[in-house]
DNA sequence: CTTGGCACTCGGGAGCAAGGAGTGCCAGTC
DNA sequence: GACTGGCACTCCTTGCTCCCGAGTGCCAAG
C-alpha cells in the first residue's frame, strides 16, 4: 500500500515541518533531501499519503503538513530514538546526583527535563500506594497533639497532627481510662511507636489497613484512645495522598511556539492535578517510552499537542511517571530520548538515597 | 495644581480603562460618570493631566490611557480598598480550614488567590529563619544512616539524610571510638536527640548555630562522631533552606489577558524562584499592602505588570509575603482586598494549627 | 512508472478610499 | 475667569481590489 519511497516521503515531511514550521512542497522535498526522483513524482507520492490521512494541506496551493496519523507512522515505524550526547548524560548525573531529598529531586528533574527538551516537563511523584514503610515516628510537639511522621523506602516523608482527647471522651473509652491523667506518657508513646514499627515495617502501604484491624486490642485499655487516634490519622493519611502530586516546569517555553488560540487550554491542563494524570497515562509496559499524539490525548483542550511519558522508579519496580508536554509539531526521537535517559536516572537517584 | 474635579477626571479614566480596556475619550466620561461639565471642559483637564504625565494617548485621535505614575496617584491617593463580600471571606474560611499540613495551606492558599482575583498568585512558604524549634527527631532508617526532622513552630517540617561513618574514620575520632562496634545504638541516638531537644526547644532558627557550638562536648567520646555528623547536616539544612520557597498558580489567567508579547517573560519570571522573591519585595509595614505598578518592579521583562502584595504571619510575627502579579491595566481596589484578606485568614490558619 | 509542462487555485501583502473617533483650538456666554 | 458649542484636523481602522507567488493537479510524452 506504501512503499519504500512514499515512507522516505513521509519521513521527509515530517522532518522537514518540524524544523522549519512551514508547510512542505515537493520541490523543497525534493532539494533537501536527495530522493532521487522529480518534484512531479513526489507530488503524486502526496497525494497518495494524503488521501490515506497521513498529511493534509492547509489550503489549497500550500505545502503539506503531517496530520495526527502521519506523525504516529512517523514514531511507530519511522524514526528510532535518539540518545542522548555524552555531555548531556553528564550534565544530568551530576545536575541530578546534587539533590537532597525528594522534593528537591523532582524538582530538579522537571526543570532539567523542561530545560532539556526546551518543552513543558511534568513529573509525578513516587506513588505512595507502591512503596512501602521504613520507618513510622510520633513526636509529641504540644499539649494532646503529636506529630505523625511516616517515612517510606522511597524517601517520602508524610507529617500529620494528631489532637489526642485529654482523656474519657470518644466512643470505646473503658472506665478505667479515667484512672491516669494523661495518656500521652513517654511510655505510651514509645510503646505505640514500637508496636507500630514492628507491625509495618517493610509493609506496602496498601496493607497497612489490614495490618492494623487489631492494634486498639493489643495495647493496655489506657493507651486505646491514643491508639485510635493515631490509627485513624494514619489511615487518612493513606487515603488522602493517594490521589498523588504532580509538578511541572518549562511553562515558558510554549509561548515560544505559536499556539494558536489554545495556549490558555494548556495553561488550564497544567494546572490541574486531575488532568494531568490523565495525561501522562497508564503505567504501560515498563522502560518503554510512550507517546500521545494530538487528538489522542484524553482532554478536548489539548487536540494540537503531544506527550511523550514514561515510567520510573528502582529495579522492576514502577514508582511514577514523567514526560514532556508540547505541541504535535515536535522533534520526538529527541524528546523521547531525553524523557527515557531522565526516567533512568531518576531511578538510579532514587534507588541511591 | 490638580484640583478636586481633574482628579475625579483621572479616576474616571483609570475605572473606565480597567473595565474596558480601551483608551477612554471625553465623551465617553462625560456620558458615564455625571462630572456636570461638558466634553470641551475635560478635554482641557485631560490636556493638563498628558501634560503632566499622568495619562497619555497612544496615538492621535485615541483616548487616554493612565501611566504608570497615573495609576500609582489612583492606589495613593483616589482609591480605598475594596473589603470582600460575605460569601468570598465564608469561602476562603472553608477553604483554608480545610487544609493539614503547610504544603497543603500554601496550596490551597495560592490556588485560592488566583481564582478570588482572576490573576497569578504568587505565595512565599514561611521563612526558617524567623521561626522556631518546636522538636529535632532522629529516626535511624538503615544500616549507618539517620533521618534527621526538624519542626517549627510554623509547622514546616525539613528531612534530610545523615550517613553516619562506621566508626574510627573522619578527623576528630578519639582512638578510644573503636571499642564500640556500633556508635548508632539506640542509646546514643536516644541521648543525642533529649540533648538536641533541650538545647533547642524554642528557639529561634537564627540562633541554632551558636546554641551548638559545643555540643560535641557534651557527649561522651563514643557518640563524638554521631554528634559532629548530625551537627553538620543540621547546620547545613538551616544554611540551603534559607533560599526560600515559593509557588505560583493561576498561570492561565495570563492567557485570558492581552499581554502584547512579554507572555513569555512573566512565564520565565515565574518559574525563577529568584525573580519571584525580588517581585514580592521586602517585607514593609506589616499588614500593609504594597503595590509596584510597571516599571516600578525591578525585572524588566515585567514593565507592564504590576504586583500587589501583603506580609503575612500569626500576630505580630511576619513570616513571609503573599501576592498577586497581573497587568498594569488591574482593578486594584479589588485585588488589594483579596490579598490583604487571604493574608489575614492564612495568619490565622497558621496560628490554629 | 516517471517526467516536464501548463493551467489553476488560493493566501498574503500592498495600495487606496471611506468612515469614525477623538482631539485642539477658538470665539462666545454666564 | 471658567465653561461651552462648534469646527477643522489627525490618524487609526476597516473593507476593498489587485497582484504576485507558491504549490498543486493533470496530461501527454518518454
Amino acid at each position: 500500500m506504501l512503499d519504500d519511497r512514499k515512507l522516505a516521503v513521509l519521513r521527509a515531511i515530517v522532518e522537514d515541518f518540524v524544523s522549519t514550521n512551514e508547510p512542505v512542497g515537493s520541490k523543497a522535498l525534493t532539494d533537501r533531501h536527495n530522493l532521487g526522483v522529480s518534484p512531479a513524482t513526489i507530488r503524486n507520492d502526496m497525494a497518495v499519503l494524503e488521501e490515506q490521512g497521513y498529511i493534509t494541506q492547509p489550503h489549497t496551493s500550500a505545502g503539506r503538513v503531517p496530520t495526527d496519523k502521519g506523525y504516529r507512522l512517523f514514531v511507530d515505524r519511522l524514526s528510532t530514538i535518539k540518545p542522548l550526547s555524552v555531555a548531556e548524560r553528564r550534565a544530568i548525573e551530576t545536575f541530578l546526583s546534587g539533590a537532597y531529598d525528594l522534593d528537591d529531586v523532582v524538582g530538579r528533574t522537571v526543570r532539567l527535563l523542561a530545560q532539556l527538551t526546551r518543552q513543558v516537563a511534568v513529573v509525578q511523584y513516587p506513588s505512595l500506594t507502591r512503596s512501602s514503610v521504613r520507618h513510622v515516628e510520633l513526636v509529641p510537639v504540644a499539649e494532646g497533639r503529636l506529630l505523625l511522621v511516616l517515612i517510606t523506602n522511597t524517601g517520602r516523608v508524610e507529617q500529620r497532627v494528631i489532637d489526642v482527647p485529654p482523656h474519657g471522651s470518644g466512643g470505646s473509652g473503658g472506665p478505667s481510662a479515667q484512672s491516669k491523667p494523661d495518656a500521652l506518657s513517654e511510655e505510651s508513646i514509645g510503646h505505640l511507636r514500637a508496636l507500630l514499627n514492628t507491625c509495618l515495617d517493610g509493609l506496602g502501604l496498601g496493607d497497612v489497613p489490614t495490618a492494623l484491624v487489631d492494634l486498639p486490642n493489643k495495647v493496655t485499655p489506657d493507651e486505646r484512645p491514643l491508639a485510635a487516634a493515631v490509627l485513624s490519622v494514619l489511615l487518612e493519611t493513606l487515603v488522602d495522598k493517594h490521589e498523588e502530586k504532580i509538578v511541572f516546569a518549562g511553562a515558558a517555553n510554549l509561548a515560544a511556539v505559536d499556539f494558536s488560540q489554545s495556549l490558555r487550554d494548556v495553561l488550564v491542563a497544567l494546572e490541574e492535578q486531575v488532568i494531568l494524570m490523565r495525561l501522562l497515562g497508564e503505567t504501560g509496559d515498563s522502560s518503554k517510552v510512550t507517546v500521545r499524539i494530538g487528538t489522542e490525548n484524553p482532554d478536548l483542550g489539548l487536540r494540537s499537542t503531544s506527550v511523550v511519558a514514561a515510567d520510573y522508579g528502582v529495579g522492576d519496580l514502577t514508582l511514577a511517571r514523567l514526560g514532556v508536554l508540547g505541541p504535535t509539531r515536535m522533534d520526538y526521537p529527541s524528546t523521547m530520548g531525553a524523557v527515557r535517559a531522565v526516567a533512568r536516572y531518576v531511578g538510579q537517584i532514587l534507588a541511591g538515597s
